[in-house]
DNA sequence: ATAACATATGAACAATTATTCATATGTTCA
DNA sequence: TGAACATATGAATAATTGTTCATATGTTAT
């Protein structure tokens, strides 16, 4: 794999890389490791202000990192992707070497 | 991998891939993929600034993710790590699907 | 229809950061 | 020693971004 990809992909990976690069969207992440969790439960876990939460959640739902689903009035979100546990242990394999 | 990591390590995940986070910082990872590459063959190679591959490569060493070689007047700059390019390649994964 | 609740959104602010320019440091060779 | 070259560094600037506050949207139950 030694080929740069065109620089059109170079931003998109880039772009990916930078929606993991927060701590509180890593967070948000691992909340919904195991488990779909509404918006206010993950506010709630996280000690943190809904409306940060919501704004996170939308950077992360732009980047196909989680999916959401209705139910009545909350909204539950989950991992879209298996990649997500895969790309975030091995960012902690080179954090914790 | 259920449990989420203490906050301190969060952080430091987060820089890890806020360092992945930017497009310059790829194609220099990149261009490195293969060989050891001077400053100087860096910076042509990606038609930029002497200064800003310099003031990145610091970046990328800062964080362990290139080592460097002096051979004369020229520092050589190598990927350190054999997480670099999977977690690269994880991205990249996400990227194309 | 209206109240109560859950979530989303827009504007504003503070903080971070990538790049450039100018210059300093370090190395080689005459 | 001094000139030429390679790389690093500091300051300045422009752009991006995370959080908060206030409010809007959407849903349920009465």
């Amino acid at each position: 794999m030694n080929n740069m990809p065109k620089l059109e992909i170079l931003f998109e990976l880039a772009d990916v890389f930078k929606v993991f690069g927060d701590s509180t969207r890593l967070r948000i992440l691992y909340t919904l490791f195991d488990d779909e969790r509404s918006v206010g439960e993950i506010a709630e876990t996280l000690s943190m202000e809904q409306s940060t939460i919501s704004h996170q959640l939308r950077v992360l739902r732009t980047n196909k990192l989680v999916k959401l689903r209705r139910d009545g009035k909350q909204i539950y979100y989950s991992l879209d992707d298996d990649h997500v546990k895969k790309i975030i242990e091995m960012g902690l394999d080179h954090v914790l070497e």
